[in-house]
DNA sequence: CTGAAAGCGCTTACAG
DNA sequence: CTGAAAGCGCTTACAG
């Protein structure tokens, strides 16, 4: 057999290969690369079409992914890669959610998705940036706008397509798409609404370091509070995003400069949080203080009353990266390549 | 130039190979290939090694994964493969935390993780198994025992070393570990609480289809019962774990067979839902009937009273999934073929 | 300490 | 309709 006079191969490899497919049927690699890859039209007769196939089955024999992707110069596999502090980036429902949308998107489209989750100071060895082994990018990058910058002069070093997630682009990209949604237009309709309720005093409640979505919300919250001459808005923020340490910085606020008469806060879990503990400080919500969230996850429902919310697609997101990704791809260039997502405001029991 | 003679090659790839650093270091591609994997040590001159790093910083040279992998026959990637009826399979946060586990304890050695959701229709074409690109392949199967073991049976004709999450083996899979929690032992802590505090007309409130984890919590609460003489166990089933389905298949329960004592359910959010029910009805909990879930997620605080619950640990059976599939690829064998991680009890106010 | 060459498993331009 | 051969970018056994 010719595996055995291979004097440098390792150990006999009990994969089937084309080769192996190629002697059984009594044809050439050639021919049995065609019959895979469906180009048999007018190329291979029926007869031997019939045989290879058969030869196929009967040797199990699937296709070795990286050899054709070594030959093709293209791995149809897209790496994603999400920056956040801390190590349970998915614990963020609309981080899961995205990633969901993003897997199924390029699955349709005989695409792979590798995930990598990295702190901010490990991006510079991200196994996406290292070495190349994917045709695309889509990142989901938190952090100051400095740090930003620096991973994205990183991502731009990769020279592959790159799809940027809930962010813009703060350098020249020169093959990049970038997705977001109306997350101002969802803070300007929150704000309206408790402030058309009565408030007067706000406040926007936030989580630290500071994230892109995050910072749409209170631009779209500031415009409207600009254009009320009787209306304040205070910042309070959180460095953890927990339900006890969220009420606790809450709280130290309150002690301080006295209860507000709406919180905006910059997702539903916080805004959850907020109204547990404004409750039991006594507080009636919405009658005493209106509280508001972001993003109408599934949890929304748990707590009494619903939180007054902003739908965020998050799967959607996710799904549209896939697809401009894969077009990209395919097309050479991106059709489009700054796409904004609609947003919807969810009235709950949270607000008058 | 080298590149222009080539007849055969497409378009001259912008890419830096070893062979453009080699030359321009002015030494052979073994050298620069030898400096790269830090083989260097007695084998390269420091003169020539300065120079090597040089060229490779200066051309900023990236290796190239794929050739390396054909070349090793390993690709450092693992394939997920997550079986589940709805295409939101990561909304479950059981799923997403055991992702992010996984995906960070590959990382951490070096490991890539490609992952795929496959409905149970679509398992047979799930790239992860038609084409040959991962090392090895985690999966986390749901089903009836005929569709799971028919899985498993696809998963062995893979040849590749095999890690489940949350099943056992269904057949006789000789390069697998599989990994699960004590989900019968919290079953049981459960059922006896709700009993000790007077429960006798228990409920056991699950998602169809069944899931080996359900399961496991059902046989516990069985146990238990099956114990006292006195107590009745009864089963409700949902077809969908939504929040407003869900109840109404347990209001049905409720008006055809009335009020049990007790709700024991098969996950938090189920609980909740349950928990929001009675609790609309004008029943107090946990004074007119107790409520528990399973898994103590952060939103388990969302509601009134918390629930009583078990904690499940679904980022440490990821980590670990990650960790036993590693070894099992650089020792040659898994060390332990059957990983059982333990729960605990969490006392919330929806119990006595 | 350094290099020339084989080969991993594919695809495709070319020749028959 | 079919085949022989080059080459994708690496690593490594072997020879100097």
């Amino acid at each position: 057999m010719k595996k055995a006079q291979k004097p440098r191969s390792r150990a006999p490899s009990k994969r089937t290969t084309l080769e192996d497919v190629a002697t059984a049927a009594g044809v050439s690699v050639m021919t049995v690369s065609n019959v895979i890859n469906g180009k048999h039209t007018g190329a291979v007769g029926s007869a031997t079409l019939r045989r290879v196939e058969r030869e196929i089955r009967r040797l199990k024999y699937r296709p070795h992914e990286i050899a054709r992707t070594l030959r093709l110069a293209r791995s149809s596999t897209i790496g994603m890669i999400i920056v956040h502090e801390s190590r349970l980036f998915m614990a963020s429902p609309f981080v899961a959610l995205m990633v969901t949308g993003l897997t199924n998107s390029l699955t349709e489209r005989g695409y792979s998705l590798i995930v990598q989750g990295v702190q901010p100071r490990d991006f510079v060895n991200a196994a996406v940036l290292r070495r190349v082994s994917n045709d695309g990018i889509v990142a989901h990058i938190s952090g100051s706008d400095r740090e930003r910058t620096g991973f994205q002069k990183l991502l731009k070093t990769t020279s592959t397509p790159i799809v940027i997630v809930q962010d813009h682009q703060l350098i020249k990209l020169p093959d990049c798409c970038v997705i977001n949604q109306e997350d101002e237009v969802g803070g300007r309709l929150l704000a309206e609404l408790v402030i058309k309720g009565g408030a007067r005093k706000l406040i926007y409640f936030k989580p630290r370091p500071d994230w892109p979505g995050v910072v749409g919300r209170e631009r779209g919250i500031r415009a409207v509070v600009a254009a009320h001459g009787a209306v304040s808005l205070a910042l309070v923020t959180t460095d953890d995003e927990g339900f006890a340490a969220s009420q606790r910085s809450l709280r130290q606020y309150f002690d301080r400069h006295g209860m507000p008469d709406a919180i905006l806060s910059s997702n539903d879990h916080l805004a959850i949080a907020a109204m547990k503990l404004v409750q039991s400080m006594g507080l009636r919500v919405p009658e005493d203080i209106a509280i508001t969230g972001f993003n109408d996850f599934e949890y929304r429902k748990y707590a009494d009353p619903q939180i007054t919310t902003v739908r965020s697609n998050a799967y959607e997101m996710g799904f549209q990266a896939g697809m401009q990704m894969v077009n990209r791809l395919t097309e050479g260039r991106f059709a489009n390549t700054d796409i904004v997502l609609p947003v919807s405001l969810v009235p709950g029991g949270s607000t008058r």
